[in-house]
DNA sequence: GCCAACGTTGGC
DNA sequence: GCCAACGTTGGC
């Protein structure tokens, strides 16, 4: 099992909109790097749910992996997300698809995530702008553990 | 709304 | 293949 960090801008989708949904297709994220994470994750993995474009921004769910990356479908239909470079034999994009788990009784700030030495290596605070990651073992307990009762 | 960080594009 | 210009993300 591994463990990852995705992002949801608060007003793209939200938490509340993925409790409802149970399964979400992580489709949309077009960058290599986060591309490379989405590729790697494996049935079962744990993923945090993290809130960007939120005040404050916060780690506020927990999810797994429940099929691992297929082609996303977005990268052939015309808008925001349209690859021109995708065919159906080469697709360019993929997107695993997350089960939701729970949302945590006690959301973890990023100013709180700042405060705590043993996630003062996590790649949230190194890279700020990527929107998906990996994160240890030894961070997801550290969050885990502030985050529930 | 600003702007730092950083990814991408395109001219050469 | 370099790098300047430009666009986007996301914290504040």
């Amino acid at each position: 099992v591994k463990y990852w960090l995705i992002k949801s801008g608060l007003h793209e989708y939200p938490l509340d909109d993925f409790e409802r949904d149970k399964k979400a297709l992580w489709v949309g994220v077009r960058n290599h790097l986060a591309k490379k994470h989405l590729m790697a994750m494996s049935k079962g993995d744990q993923a945090l749910f993290y809130h960007s474009q939120s005040d404050p921004s916060a780690v506020v769910g927990l999810a797994k992996v429940s099929v691992e990356a297929l082609p996303d479908p977005t990268q052939f239909e015309k808008g925001d997300y349209f690859e021109p470079r995708a065919t159906k034999d080469k697709p360019v994009w993929f997107a695993p698809e997350f089960a939701f788990v729970k949302r945590f009784k006690h959301s973890l700030s990023l100013g709180e995530v700042k405060k705590v030495t043993a996630l003062s290596e996590m790649v949230l605070l190194k890279a700020s702008r990527l929107s998906v990651q990996p994160v240890t073992k030894e961070e997801f307990e550290v969050i885990l553990e502030m985050c529930n009762d």
